[in-house]
DNA sequence: TCTGGGGTCCTAGGACCC
DNA sequence: TCTGGGGTCCTAGGACCC
């Protein structure tokens, strides 16, 4: 029997904290209040920029990634902190404890923003008392402000929470978009960076309501299957649905660092090299995954970066283990020339309670006797319903764990 | 005196298999 | 002697976002 599924329009919200890592400096230290601030990298090497800037310091023309010299030219009394990024993440659960409050379905996107699906919540209460209501409570709470969009979709939500800072409550209805979001430069629209913008100028594309109705195939041919997604977007279409799941679906973990001073010394690159994996491992015991992939980046002194990367027959997870990858990709691939920053990530992500490993059965037989080693496996298989082999945990590191599989095996040793 | 560090997603070419 | 078309995997690079 068909049923007729007719579909309600979500209502979708979009919290943005304001300026964050300035925020919460002064929440907790509220003396700094009304003084222009920067949170920003050491100031004693090149590291040392902008990362966030509160109102006053942006008033006075400070932005992200401004180096500190420059900012403090623009902004002579600017007051300018070290990241304490401890915090910021205490903080950061905190509100998405007041989130997850109202409702289970709350996607985090970073550590200051994410999406709620309120359609169910917002029943018995208007969806704008009910935004008032969470940035009530994280201000009274937290003494942190916030922005939130009100939309049909994450898309137009996003837009939103954009357009009202600091705490503001913005609606973007569909009806809105002719008078809201159209008006705006299409540099502004979340998905389009200064390369897509320049490519849509070629256009004469200038505007969002422009690239609403801008010709679909010319489009799909500057921007690939980006070109359709945009052109959605800005007519208020996006079914992505708000997945509270997400944030625990990594997909890589990397650490990467950028040395105090150009080098080519081997000691010192195998050295922070060592210290970059210690971090990936760290990092990945703690969500408790092992990873199936190593990714090396290598910026050189003129700022040109390479990636150079192994997939691997095992997940690994151990500093070692990384650390030999990513090594080895260094001594094949580095041209010689003055290091300026270092990565590692560890990619094809799998939580380790997933992660089944085949032995690695190559190591323990000559190729002669590969095919006979096969057929004895298949007839253990068709006689115990399974291959004993697949059972392999990753924290047995491709050795036999069952007396079964060790003389399975010792019959098969060369 | 320029430009950090954490990510995601997409594209494109080559290898390999059928 | 010549040679299609589709699919998947791996690798490298680029665009974008916070």
């Amino acid at each position: 029997m068909a049923e007729i599924n007719a579909k309600k329009a979500r209502i979708i919200f979009h919290l943005d904290m304001n300026s964050f890592y300035a925020s919460v400096e002064i929440a907790y230290n509220p003396e700094l209040k009304g003084k222009p601030l920067a949170v920003a990298g050491n100031p004693e090497e090149r590291k040392g920029i902008i990362i966030t800037s509160n109102y006053e310091a942006r008033a006075k023309g400070v932005k992200t990634t401004m180096p500190i010299w420059q900012a403090r030219k623009l902004c002579p009394d600017l007051l300018v902190m070290r990241p304490n990024f401890e915090r910021y993440r205490f903080a950061s659960r905190e509100i998405f404890k007041i989130l997850y409050s109202i409702t289970p379905f709350v996607e985090p996107v970073s550590i200051d923003e994410g999406y709620m699906d309120v359609s169910d919540v917002s029943n018995d209460q208007h969806p704008v008392r009910l935004a008032e209501k969470i940035q009530q409570q994280i201000k009274k709470e937290l003494d942190l402000p916030c922005s939130i969009g009100i939309a049909p979709n994450k898309f137009l939500a996003k837009m939103a929470s954009d357009m009202q800072k600091p705490m503001g409550i913005t609606i973007l209805r569909k009806r809105d978009i002719p008078e809201k979001l159209w008006p705006l430069p299409v540099r502004e629209m979340y998905g389009i960076g200064s390369k897509t913008a320049e490519k849509l100028q070629g256009l004469s594309i200038n505007t969002i309501g422009e690239l609403a109705l801008a010709d679909e195939y010319q489009l799909k041919q500057l921007l690939g299957i980006n070109g359709e997604r945009l052109k959605n977007r800005a007519n208020g279409i996006d079914l992505r649905v708000v997945d509270p799941d997400a944030v625990n679906e990594f997909k890589s973990i990397g650490s990467s660092e950028t040395l105090p001073l150009d080098t080519t010394d081997e000691a010192e690159i195998r050295s922070l090299l060592s210290s970059l994996a210690e971090n990936v491992e760290i990092r990945m015991k703690r969500k408790q995954v092992a990873g199936g992939s190593v990714q090396l980046t290598i910026r050189y002194h003129n700022r040109k970066t390479i990636t150079r990367s192994k997939k691997l027959s095992n997940y690994i997870e151990k500093k070692v283990d990384i650390l030999k990858v990513a090594f080895e990709l260094f001594e094949v691939h580095w041209n010689k020339e003055p290091v300026r920053l270092l990565g590692i990530t560890v990619q094809d992500i799998e939580e380790k309670q997933n992660i089944v490993q085949q032995l690695d059965l190559f190591t323990y037989k000559k190729d002669a006797e590969k095919e006979k080693l096969y057929l004895a496996i298949d007839e253990l298989t068709e006689k115990y319903g399974k291959n004993p082999f697949v059972e392999m945990k990753v924290e047995d590191q491709g050795q036999p764990r069952t007396s079964f599989q060790k003389d399975f095996l010792d019959d098969y040793k060369k």
